[in-house]
Formats: structure tokens, sequence, C-alpha cells
DNA sequence: GTCTATACATGGATAGAC
DNA sequence: GTCTATCCATGTATAGAC
């Protein structure tokens, strides 16, 4: 597995993480790599497909990886833990970083818009497993539209972890104050029975 | 005001905006502009400067724009109206589009972490203000730390105006998500005495 | 598959005439 | 303040020897 083809995939990542998209460039990656420049024409086509290639080869490695943990988490309460345990892991280990610089990349670039969406969307679809499963028995159950919220879930990640880029402090209080819906749903559904049914009317007003 | 001065800072807010900060070169903002690619580093010094300067400047002028309507949201759920209205024109104008720009590049540039984190601090300034209006009779109030709950909802902002750069439709679905958090607060707000004070002695048990 | 060498575009930045 | 011209680094990508 230490052959040409993923040493440029895993250079890549590096890359990305530390230097930023900018930094990218075929000569640093195969620097990186210990490759040959010219090589990541023959093996990819252009720097866009290693990009691509490596996103999505990172991105579905980290969720098989966090899998058994989502799997586990059965309240948005224990979902937000797991967020937390990977944001630390991902900062360390840089995969969200590159996901998150793909993103800004693929803005104004239609080369990785599709790719980077397919990679966020791996993340979403373990998100909204989580949510089908933990908001079920919730009183917020039929408020919350489950694939919106895994999505805005996910959005939400992305963008503290570029905040935190900028402000290490502030990102921390962010999260913090994440944290802090996870009691709220917890109180949610502790509530008897009784009062459960009356919030849960007065919800189903105040939404149409 | 038509000096050459601003009109490559408006020059650099519409490349960022269109092509990304990938594209945002001294030539290109320069020909956007209609003047000499010299008079970029005459009047900025460099490149990183006028970026950030221009950053700066409209964000400001963004700000300064919502105001009014921050200061007229008194509550979460107008807020979030705000937010919505700010974000569909944003999306129009592209200045939010150039703040997820350098946040990005700002994470291996630190030449542009600085004015970028201060920018957004404009940003967060407003929100927290709000929260601190808006929150204040809930029962949530002492739950939240609101200097944390105004960055996070900053940094979701970001989240989601990339997120919408490569999925649409998702976007959608996920702003849609966030505004139903505005019925919930809503609902609490509209609890008797009694159920209030119930809900907050359950929170507080919750979090400690 | 891997290397060297190279073509060619674009980038930041400066010198010096006007 | 503005222009032309230019230096030099870095970028993508390819041709052709090994």
């Amino acid at each position: 597995m230490a052959d040409t083809k993923s040493k440029l995939v895993d250079a890549t990542l590096r890359v990305v993480a530390t230097e930023g998209l900018a930094g990218a460039s075929a000569r640093v990656i195969a620097a990186a790599a210990g490759v040959n420049q010219a090589l990541v024409f023959y093996h990819f086509g252009s720097i866009d497909q290693l990009l691509t290639q490596a996103c999505r080869q990172a991105t579905q490695a980290r969720v098989a990886l966090y899998r058994d943990r989502f799997d586990a988490a059965s309240s948005l309460g224990e979902l937000l833990a797991v967020g937390r345990e990977l944001h630390e892991t991902e900062r360390a280990e840089g995969n969200v970083t590159v996901l998150a610089q793909l993103l800004a990349g693929a803005q104004t670039d239609p080369k990785l818009a599709g790719p980077v969406a397919e990679a966020l969307g791996l993340w979403i679809a373990e998100i909204e497993r989580v949510l089908d499963r933990g908001l079920a028995d919730l009183p917020l159950a039929d408020l919350f539209d489950r694939p919106g919220l895994a999505r805005l879930v996910a959005s939400a990640f992305i963008g503290l972890e570029l905040y935190e880029g900028v402000d290490e402090a502030g990102a921390t209080a962010a999260i913090d104050a994440l944290t802090q819906f996870a009691a709220l749903t917890q109180v949610l559904d502790d509530l008897g029975p009784v009062a459960r049914r009356a919030l849960k009317a007065k919800l189903r007003k105040a939404t149409r």
C-alpha cells in the first residue's frame, strides 16, 4: 500500500491540511511524497483529480472509522459528544480541515463542487442516521426535519473548524454553547408524558 | 470616492466573490478595476494588504447597513429572520462569500488571520447584542453562554454559506431546520410561570 | 512506471520614465 | 500618481529517454 499512488494521496492530505489549498501544487505535493513531480500527472491526470480522489478516500476512511461511535450514539447529546471528540481528533489529524479547504475552493471551481458535495454527503448520512434513531421519541421529533437538521449540523461543524483557525478561544466557547443544546434535549426527553403532550401541542400550534 | 484606491477595493471584492481567493491576483484585480497592475503595490504594498483592507471595509459597511435590523430584532426567532434575509442578500451581493474565502485562506496564512478574525468579530458583536436583549427573559437565559452562542451562530452562518456553494437544495433544507429552532424558543417563551420554573430547575440540574 | 528536461502561463513585485 | 517594461519565482503539463 506504500506505492506511488497512495504516497501521493497521503502527501496531498498532509499538504492541504498544513499549507492550505493555495499551497497544494504538484511540485509541493510530489516533494512531500518523495516522488517525482511528473508522476502526479501520470497517475492522476491533473491536480484537481488528485485533490478530489484524496478527499474521497480520506473521507470514506474517516467516516468508516467513526461509524461505530456514531452507531453507539442514540441522542442529540451523545451525537454532540461524538462531535466534540471528532473535532479534537480531526484538528490534530486534519481531515475535516481538508474538506473545509476543498469546500472553499469548490465555490468557484465546478470541477471540485461535485466530489466535495459527495464527500460531505458521507458525513451527512451518518448524522442523519443518528438523528433518526435519537430524535424519534423526543417531543421535537416531528418539529424538526431530519435531513435538514443533519445538513445544518454538518455545515456548522465545518464553519466551526474554520473559525477555530483564526480564534481558538472563540471556537472553544462556541462549541461549549453547542453542547448546552444537549442538556436542553435531555431535559425535554425527561419530561413526564403530560408535560410532553402539552409541549408538543404548543409546538404544533407555533409552527403553522 | 471613485479614485484608484476605492476602485481597487471594489474590484477586489467582486473578484474574490466570483473567482475565489485563488483567482484574486494583482493582475486580475487591476483589470477588473480598470487600472494599472503596478498601482496595487503602490497603494497597498501587497496583495495581502489589499485583501485585508477590502475585507475590513466591506464588513464594516455591511454591518452598519444591517445594524438597524439587528436592533429591531429582540428574540432568537427574529434574529433568525434577519439572518435569512441577510443570507439571501449576501448571496447576491457576495460579501459573506468574501469573508468565507478569506477565512479559508487565513487557516494557513498568518497575515490574513488577524484581520479576518477582526472582521468576523464585527458580526459577532452584533449577534451578541441581539442575544443579550432577546434571551434575557427566556428560561434558557442562564443556560446559554451568550458570547459562545454568538460565535456559534456566526460560524454556522459561514458554514452554511459555503455548503450552499456545493448543494443549494441541501442548504435550503438546513436553513429551514435552523428556523425551526425559533419556534421552539417561542414556545418556551410562552410557557406559564409555573411550567417555566419547573423547566428551569430541570435545566439547572441537567447541566451540572 | 519513473526520470530529466523543458515549454509555456501566470504570479508578485520593482525600477525608472513620464 | 500612473505608466511601461522587466525580473524572477512558481505553477501546470508534456515529450521522450530509461
